[in-house]
Formats: C-alpha cells, sequence, structure tokens
DNA sequence: GGTTGAACTGAACGCACGTTCAGATAGCAT
DNA sequence: ATGCTATCTGAACGTGCGTTCAGTTCAACC
C-alpha cells in the first residue's frame, strides 16, 4: 500500500498541522508524539516529514503563525482615541480573539518552555510587542489623566492575565455568551486601572 | 557500590520530592524522566521507587499537599468582617502565597492534565473549594452593596486569573518589592469589582 | 564483631520515541 | 497504454523511557 485515493499534499499539510494544534492542546507538547498526531491524520508517522522537518517546528509553526496573527488583526482594529475606548476595545478584542481559537491560545501560554532556545526568543519577542500594545495604552491613559495606576507594566501584565484567564473556563453554550462576556470582562479591565 | 555514607531515608524522601518539584516546574511533568530527578537528587532512578510508588504519584503528592496546605493556610489568615477588607485581604494573601512557591505554583495551574483522571477529581474539587471561597466573597460583597459585579463565577475566575499572573514576570529583588507588588493587585481587584 | 536490614546500585525488562529511507502505489501527462 | 513523480507505507535505526529486582554496602544493634 500506499499513496491513498484522493490525498494530495494540499489537504494532508493543512491536516498535519491541525491535527498538532488539536494534541498538543489537548495532552501538551511532549507528552503527544509524531505517531499519534499521524493517526489523527490518518496517516504513517513517517508522511508527516514531508510536512515539517521535525517535531520542533511543528510547534513552533504554530506558535509563530499564531503571534503573527494575532498581531496583524489587532493592528487593522479600529481604534478609539480616547485611552478608556482603547482599553475597552483592547479587552472586548483580546477575550472574543481568546475565545475563537481556544486550543492555539492555550498552546501559545502553555508550551513557550517547550520551545528551543532561538526559537523560543522569537515567540517571546512577538508577546512582548503584543503586551507593549497595551502598555502603551495604559500609559497614554495615566498621561492623560484618565486611568490610576502606579505601574503600568505591572498593571499590563494583571490585565493580560485576567483576560487570558477567560479560556481556562469559557464554555460555547454554556450559561453566558461570547459578547456578554467580553463587556463584562472589559467593564473589570476599566474598573481595575481607575478608568473615570 | 551501594549506600552511600551518611545518606538516609529522611534526607534522601524529601529531596527526591524536592527535586521533582523543580524539575517538574522548569521543564513540564512529561518531558522529565525518573532518571533525571535520580540524577538531580545525585541517586540512581531505581532508587527513587523506594520513596514513590511511580511517577503519576510523585506529581499527584506535591499538588494535593499544595493544595491542602494553601486552604489550610487561607483558612487560618484573619478574616476582617466586610467584604471590602476580605477581598484585600484574599487578593494580599493569594500575591503573596504564590510569590512564595512560584514552583508548586505553576506545577498546579501547568499540569493538571498530566493527572490521571482520579486524581485529576481531587486536585480540581480542592481547587473548587478555594475558588469557593472567594465567590463567597464577593456575593456578600454584592449583597451588601459594596461591589458591583454582574456575575459572581465569572468574576471570580478573572480575579484569580489576575492575581494568579503574578508568577508569570515578577522576579525576586527586581523594581518592585513583595508588597508592593500584593498591595497593588489588592487595589486592581477591588477596583475591578467596583468595591466602594 | 558478627548479624541484620535499610538504602542503594546497576543491569535488565519490554516498549515507545523521533527520525530516516527504500520501495510501493496512484493519479497525471503524454 | 505507458512512464513519471508526488505521496505514502512499513520497517528499521539508535536512544531513552518507567519500572523491577537480585545483589551489594554500610550503619546500627546485640
Amino acid at each position: 500500500m500506499a499513496r491513498k485515493i484522493g490525498s494530495h499534499a494540499e489537504i494532508t499539510g493543512p491536516r498535519v498541522r491541525a491535527a498538532a494544534l488539536k494534541m498538543f492542546a489537548r495532552h501538551g507538547f511532549a507528552a503527544v508524539s509524531m505517531r499519534q498526531i499521524a493517526a489523527e491524520v490518518g496517516v504513517q508517522a513517517g508522511a508527516l516529514y514531508l510536512y515539517t522537518p521535525d517535531k520542533q517546528s511543528l510547534l513552533f509553526d504554530i506558535l509563530r503563525e499564531h503571534m503573527d496573527h494575532l498581531l496583524q488583526t489587532w493592528d487593522n482594529e479600529p481604534r478609539p482615541v480616547d485611552p478608556c475606548g482603547q482599553l475597552d476595545a483592547f479587552a472586548r478584542f483580546h477575550v472574543l480573539y481568546h475565545l475563537d481559537r481556544p486550543e492555539t491560545v492555550f498552546i501559545a501560554y502553555m508550551e513557550l518552555r517547550s520551545l528551543e532556545p532561538t526559537n523560543f526568543a522569537v515567540i517571546e519577542a512577538l508577546r512582548k510587542r503584543y503586551e507593549n500594545g497595551l502598555e502603551e495604552i495604559l500609559d497614554r491613559g495615566v498621561r492623560a489623566g484618565v486611568f490610576a495606576v502606579s505601574d503600568t507594566k505591572l498593571a499590563t501584565m494583571a490585565l493580560i492575565a485576567m483576560l487570558t484567564g477567560v479560556t481556562n473556563w469559557f464554555r460555547e453554550g454554556g450559561r453566558l455568551g461570547r459578547a456578554e462576556v467580553a463587556a463584562t470582562y472589559a467593564t473589570m479591565a476599566l474598573r481595575a486601572v481607575g478608568a473615570r
């Protein structure tokens, strides 16, 4: 046996990445084997190496594409002029974006330590860029006198952690809706920095 | 060769647990081998099994003892009467307690999925008990009219995530001190729930 | 000072890992 | 119909895994 009917690189390639994403999120990078990923795709382990040079690249590519897309999407988001509007927009964007791809987000926050140092540095830099976006909003708000924050770096980390945490508990079809949740988080974020 | 001079179970046992804690936190449960833990202790892999029935128990015992101690310490904490004081106390306690044992906390939030279902249920129940403590504070505050929170379950998860996130960035000897950080987080928590 | 038993070694068990590769197959171009 | 090549299989490589255990060593006790 070899090539299956209707199988093509354009189909199998994305399926490999999707399977890796799903299983890394569920069990963790180190706990998932190439054979398990291959089984999820419906292929033998050796075939994976037509689509990735190695297991590490599978993780790195997921994270890099995630961070690139996150940054690009946020950059394209309409930005209000006032700091309160900006923080509100950031909070809603962050929550909704993360609710849309819980698996990717989960990996991005859990498997950074599974990256080799070089790869880690790349992802860490992208994450820092994203966090800086929030920090600048807080800085402007403090300068404008509408936010009361003693340390914007601390506040940035606190807000990011709070907002990202939504993926830990939110379940589609539960008691609360997405928009409702995003709005509530935005309110808490604005209050947390003493917005007025 | 066999027994080393001055080596005893009372010494090696704790050292095994400490090494497991350290390495699980640094590399993740699945990525750490029994041989690596043994090397950290300065012993052969087989000797570990005098102190733990298996690798899974090593993780479970760390998490169970952590949760037990967390709950017990919080229960013994002096509790103010008013909701604002209670939330302030909870936030400070949570931050400082977590800053004291970053490795344990890291494992507790990262390696839950490495637990077998039975063990997971035990730890999850303990965590739920801890979160309920915060939720009750919020409930009382809402009933007393001093907190403005639309959903106390959501707010509980948001606050826990925000406070726990301190371990992601705080470094001893850095720009900010422990007490300062705890106080700032407490302020943000109180503001986030609209305390007045 | 001989005996005992706790503490530990070192080798081995079967298994799974990431990765490679020669060979087989199937769809496409001719 | 035939040949070509992208796609995939299946077996193999060396390595390391969690765990077991017979045997060794040393401290403590009589």
